[in-house]
DNA sequence: CGTCTGGTTGATACGACTCAAATTTGGTGG
DNA sequence: CCACCAAATTTGAGTCGTATCAACCAGACG
């Protein structure tokens, strides 16, 4: 018996619960290998000021971070100060397994709005997996998902043009963002602005307003005041050719076809 | 004491020593490792066809893969058949370290060149990390370098030009053919073609035969005949705004430096 | 020796960028 | 609660990098 159960008992979101409810949409866990991990996110919890580096490239990494409550995001820079957003991380997200075996960070990370994170120092981590297979092999099909993430972003920026692109980072955030139980009726918190969506999809922010306009015209989504609805959710995954197979998410998303689907909403 | 001596004792890269030079470019291993790797290794070997699947998205995992020798790269295509190379794999690569946690491919491997393949069961893998926690973390920290260069190739394609991108991709296989040895005199095999390079770069093949042809009209590299050679390592990596820290070599690769760097060889 | 794949060249088209300014939104302090 | 400011969004006009299309050429190979 893995524990929905105690996901559905509790009540706003409050604490480290995304982070359970995060891995529960990967791999099923046992009560107790939950509460082994939600008590090692529990012994360091910090604060983090939006906008600001939670860690920066060429920092020596100490500790697992776990975004606990807030969105936050992976980017790197060309020294003349192009940057490109690699990933974003939502409630729940882990940011980086296995850092510490590195010297170096190649890469920073920061939060976009105020972020609480939680961090596992090396040895709690190496503690918790050895106390727990289950655990550890849910937190290494984490690390798998993250990087097919990364596989998919990287096939969309060399393949897929701006409509295709933005469209499908609205799919696969809300198709995450479900996962854990933030979506309700279609609609989410969306707390990117036009140039956040810009430097991940390599496109300029007045570009991406363009294109979202389009995506508004006809009908698809609706994205004002950082919320997102998605209207016609099949129509935006046939815009973007979301396939949702790399999330590996244990239930499909609701914005989900490129396959024969039938439109939900009829235009 | 590591085993780079066994290496230099080894005549061209026959069998999978190449996989050891590999794992020893990013950290020190005892003998014992090296042999406990080769060995696992050994004993499952494949030859690919080359331009042929190896595995293919939607299949079941079902071995860590390792190239010995030849050439492959994984990539993912669109539904209406946009091709993306996500990786190339040069000899010693390891595929995927533990996809055998996932139901189904995410993405397609192929192999470029004629391919010695290595396959170890998800048992032997497991056995052998047991046996070595040194062989262990090697394996992840190639691990993580995987992820990283898959995360450079994402800031690439958002962020940096034509010419940027290919002299970025031959700066990066160069510095990783040089840490397994297989650079002499600054040249290498490079069995691309310039449609390849294409679909890594995200650029059509005639704009990657200009941009060459520019690389080579400044003097700065010369690729005929499969070979590579970079006359002007300080111009390319310039060029590339190549910062090699993301590949995690302990030695430093000879086409290295954005940072104030001499030129090589004079203009 | 013809065929095929990969490389090269030229002309033209278009998607996304740049620059610039106007407008709206959200936050802050009076 | 309103005035103000900064940040984000929106709009328009013009430009440029890369794609597209179409030949042609060279070497590899059966």
């Amino acid at each position: 018996m893995h524990c929905t159960a105690i996901m559905s008992d509790l009540p706003e979101n409050p604490g480290g619960h995304a982070a359970v409810h995060k891995l529960l949409s990967l791999a099923p866990l046992r009560e107790e290998d939950c509460h082994l991990y939600l008590e090692a996110l529990g012994r360091r919890v910090r604060q983090i000021t939006a906008r600001t580096d939670i860690t920066h490239e060429g920092d020596n990494p100490r500790a697992v971070r776990v975004v606990l409550e807030g969105w936050a995001c992976r980017y790197k820079e060309l020294p003349d100060g192009r940057r490109q957003i690699l990933a974003f991380f939502v409630p729940g997200d882990l940011c980086d397994s296995a850092v510490f075996l590195l010297d170096q960070m190649d890469h920073s990370i920061a939060a976009i709005t105020p972020v609480t994170l939680g961090e596992i120092t090396p040895d709690a981590f190496a503690q918790m997996t050895r106390e727990s297979t289950e655990l550890a092999d849910a937190l290494a099909l984490n690390e798998l998902v993250t990087v097919a993430i990364q596989r998919e972003w990287t096939l969309g920026l060399g393949q897929r043009n701006a409509l295709e692109r933005v469209a499908h980072l609205l799919c696969e955030l809300h198709a995450r963002l479900e996962a854990i139980g933030l979506v309700k009726d279609g609609q989410c918190h969306l707390p990117l602005t036009q140039i956040d969506i810009g430097s991940a999809t390599g496109l300029t922010s007045v570009h991406v307003n363009r294109v979202l306009q389009e995506l508004r015209r006809d009908g698809i989504i609706e994205l004002t005041r950082r919320r997102l609805t998605i209207h016609r959710p099949a129509a935006l995954g046939r815009a973007a050719m979301f396939d949702p197979v790399y999330l590996h998410l244990r239930q499909l998303p609701r914005v989900a076809a490129v396959r024969p689907a039938p439109e939900a909403f009829a235009p």
